[in-house]
DNA sequence: AGCACGCCGACT
DNA sequence: GTCGGCGTGCTC
């Protein structure tokens, strides 16, 4: 047996470096002593505090050129196996490259929630602390008597604190200063091991993570169904040019055009897949939004028990449980969001990541990755296939296929035969472009003010549509309309002062929510009412401006007040028990319109609807945003593909302003291709992505002047590394220092830097010496590096 | 990022 | 005289 006594240990720090330990004397102290493993998580001092780092490699020998007397030992092995397989370290890997983000975040951001990435803190109290009981009651409150625990952990002392009305933080510390209490570490390591089962007792909710309010209609059909003829050739081109090919293989592109049927070529290549052995194992990617027990079901019902699901709004143990199934191989499949690319599968042969287009792929914060990139890298780690399948895919994707990398297959018609739904252009009146007050104040105006009667009533929907709507609502048909965005209405507009009610904290409008009349601010959440913000200012008025969903839903009830309407955007969506609830009524008819946000376009399939409208594409196509263009094409035509999937015809009804707009008749024409390689020209003539790699940087700080100072050291730096390397600075483009279209969010003041190239190393190289002249900002500045932006709002 | 050490202002 | 501000330096 060889003798290991070093470990590389990657540690959360913002450090990109790892850190090599000595192996502890008696792992496990008492038990039979563990074989630590590469992906075992460990805890090791680090500075003056201790922390659970990852275990990634062995060795036998001291690193070179550190003093081995000077290494510290490892205190202890947390898990009783591997909790990130090979493929898995070697992904975590790439992504900190890639990503450019410190590889021990970036393994503590592959962890699902739930599980314990930190050291419990705790605080305990001393001699002179139980002395000085007597002195504060407090003290005494939290400690109890000599009979009571020396140590409670930071959390329960704070609570109790707190619930007697007082300031934690400021007790803690005078305590602390007063010596009679320390500070300590917890040894004890909170969460799970693996490799032990639950101790924490399992929700009173069966481990069947689906509830059954869907259940109702036609239970999905638990035999494979005759596949047309290009189902049944997308399938063998899968299987003969991946599955069964010899390594490595291209990722394939499955364009199908809405309803044709992608989920049961998904379905039957699953199944090829688990008849090749007893350990193989599938992923299936969705958009969160469409892990509906509806959607779920279908995979359940063919490959019954073999399924784990896994979604945002789960309880961290049912999350937990569902892993366990996949990683233990009890489960052979694991459908779930962008996290679920980080399972830990034994054997995973294939990947499918549906409406790979999707923007819920990209995790906006933290280690920004994007998941269909994630699969494709860890396919290729794997020796797995994996398959993108979309109707209108990212233009990465399409490139990448049309450059070779990617292996195209195509389903290019519906499987129920018919023709796509006809698409009805309605051209906006221009009067409801000029920003006009659509409704008069929620709350009380007072009595004969001007905007009293000010077209409160003014329905952004032409009468055809209404008349579509109410034609469709007699034939005792479907309808779904769409609305851009969330809340009542746009914004509070100020009479005086002429401007939207903003934000605090972030350089935005405020959008109003429902009839109670709440504000709030999409970004950061900030909360306030109309009535508080008119009690500030009593002599302005305020209005109410612009069309959000509640006031859609409104508006539409009195206009049709026969129709039962409900209503879907993501306030709805957050509540775990609301989003199951109304896609059932829907789909069991008890809804005859649904209104909603853009979530409602996503890959729902409703059988009985008929018509979709979509009150106005024109706020995205005018996004200062190079991908304007494809976000807008890719919402008509999915929003489109949700009208008439069954036996009944669709109809589709959109409203804008400038139909002139070719992405819009591109969409209207439902024409991919065409749209897709005059936007690839675009895309080149500008060197926009996917031609060039993009990273932006971004420079935030609580205080303006800060970022501005932060963002002039930059901007020299840049100066100074241009002249003195012309030649990277030739191949890399630097746009900024800039200040974006939403300069504070959360009240942090923002500046961006965009880099892009031709040469992808060349951007990697410029950036790492931009992040080495960053260090030195100062602390309060904050760099967020974003590879493959989505968006440069 | 934490968390220490360290060197200058307003308080008992 | 001290408490306590946050600059800056390190973490195997």
């Amino acid at each position: 047996m060889t003798s290991n006594s070093y470990i590389e240990v990657a540690v959360p720090t913002p450090l990109f470096q790892t850190f090599t330990y000595k192996l502890p004397r008696a792992v496990g102290g008492g038990g039979q002593a563990l074989a630590p493993l590469p992906g075992c998580r460990v805890l090791v001092p680090f500075g003056r505090q201790k922390m659970v780092g990852v275990i990634l490699a062995l060795s036998a020998d001291p690193p070179t050129g550190l003093d081995p007397s000077k290494l510290k030992a490892a205190l202890e092995i947390i898990d009783d196996e591997t909790l990130y397989s090979g493929p898995l370290l070697k992904l975590a890997r790439w992504m900190s490259t890639y990503y450019y983000h410190p590889p021990g975040e970036v393994l503590r951001a592959m962890l699902p929630a739930g599980v314990k990435k930190s050291v419990a803190k705790a605080v305990a109290i001393t001699v002179t602390g139980r002395l000085a009981c007597q002195l504060d009651p407090l003290l005494c409150a939290v400690f109890g008597t000599e009979k009571a625990k020396d140590s409670y952990s930071l959390a329960t002392v704070k609570k109790k604190i707190s619930s007697i009305g007082q300031d934690a933080e400021g007790v803690i510390s005078s305590w602390a200063k007063q010596k009679w209490i320390t500070r300590v570490s917890n040894r004890k390591v909170v969460g799970r091991k693996v490799g032990t089962t639950l101790q924490t007792a399992t929700s009173e909710t069966s481990p069947e993570p689906l509830t059954d309010v869907e259940s109702t209609g036609n239970p999905p059909s638990t035999k494979a169904p005759q596949l047309t003829s290009s189902q049944m050739a997308a399938v063998e081109a899968i299987r003969s040019r991946g599955v069964a090919a010899p390594h490595p293989q291209k990722p394939f592109l499955l364009l199908g055009v809405t309803g044709s049927g992608k989920t049961e070529v998904y379905l039957h290549l699953i199944e090829q897949a688990l008849a090749e052995g007893p350990d193989r194992q599938s992923l299936v990617m969705v958009p969160e939004i469409a892990l509906t027990p509806q959607m779920t079901r279908v995979f359940e019902a063919r490959f019954p028990g073999l399924v784990a699901v896994v979604h945002s709004a789960m309880l961290d143990t049912d999350r937990w449980e569902q892993l366990s199934r996949i990683r233990s191989g009890e489960a052979r499949i694991l459908i779930g969001p962008r996290s679920a690319v980080f399972a830990g599968f034994q054997n995973l042969r294939l990947i499918m990541v549906d409406e790979e287009h999707d923007g819920s792929y990209k995790q906006a914060t933290g280690l920004t990755y994007n998941g269909r990139d994630v699969a494709v890298m860890r396919a290729r780690i794997e020796n797995a296939t994996v398959v993108l399948g979309s109707a209108t895919p990212s233009l990465e994707s399409f490139h990448n296929a049309a450059t070779g990398r990617y292996d195209l297959v195509e389903l290019p018609e519906r499987v129920s035969g018919k023709p796509l739904p006809e698409i009805i252009a309605i051209q906006c009146n221009p009067a409801w472009k000029k920003g006009t007050v659509v409704a008069r104040e929620v709350a009380d105006l007072p009595p004969g003010h001007p905007h009293q009667n000010s077209s409160a009533t003014t329905l952004q929907m032409d009468t055809r549509v209404v008349e579509a709507l109410r034609e469709n609502l007699r034939a005792g048909n479907q309808s779904i309309v769409l609305v851009n965005r969330r809340g009542y209405a746009y914004y509070l507009y100020s009479v005086a002062l002429r401007t939207a009610v903003q934000c605090p904290n972030c350089s935005i409008s405020l959008t109003v929510h429902g009839r109670t009349a709440r504000l709030r601010c999409h970004y950061c959440d900030y909360a306030t009412t109309v009535a508080a913000v008119m009690k500030k200012s009593p002599e302005d008025t305020f209005v109410t401006v612009g069309y959000g969903s509640e006031r859609a839903e409104e508006a539409l009830q009195a206009v049709l007040p026969e129709a039962r309407i409900m209503r879907l955007d993501s306030d709805t969506v957050s509540d775990r028990e609301l989003l199951p609830a109304t896609l059932a009524k829907f789909r069991n008819r008890e809804v005859d319109i649904l209104v909603g946000t853009q979530i409602l376009a996503k890959g729902h399939d409703f059988p009985s609807v008929t018509l979709v409208v979509i009150i106005e594409v024109d706020q995205i196509l005018n996004l200062p945003d190079f991908r304007a263009g494809e976000r807008t094409f890719q919402l008509i035509v999915q929003a489109a593909g949700r009208a008439g999937r069954a036996g009944l015809p669709g109809r589709v009804m959109i409203q804008s302003a400038r139909f002139s707009h070719p992405v819009v008749q591109l969409a209207l024409a439902q024409d991919y291709k065409t749209f897709v390689l005059r936007e690839l020209e675009f895309r080149k003539a500008y060197g926009y992505p996917p031609f060039s790699r993009m990273i932006n940087l971004e420079f935030s700080s609580e205080e303006q002047r800060k970022v501005e100072q932060a963002v002039q050291k930059i901007d020299s730096w840049i100066d100074a590394a241009s002249t003195q390397n012309p030649n990277l600075f030739s191949r890399v483009k630097v746009l900024g220092p800039a200040t974006p279209p939403l300069e504070t969010v959360r009240g942090r003041h923002r500046r961006t830097v965009l880099l892009s190239s031709y040469h992808p190393e060349s951007v990697r190289e410029l950036l790492t010496g931009l992040v080495g002249a960053t260090a030195d900002l100062g602390a309060d500045i904050r760099v967020r590096v974003d590879v493959d932006p989505q968006s440069l709002m």
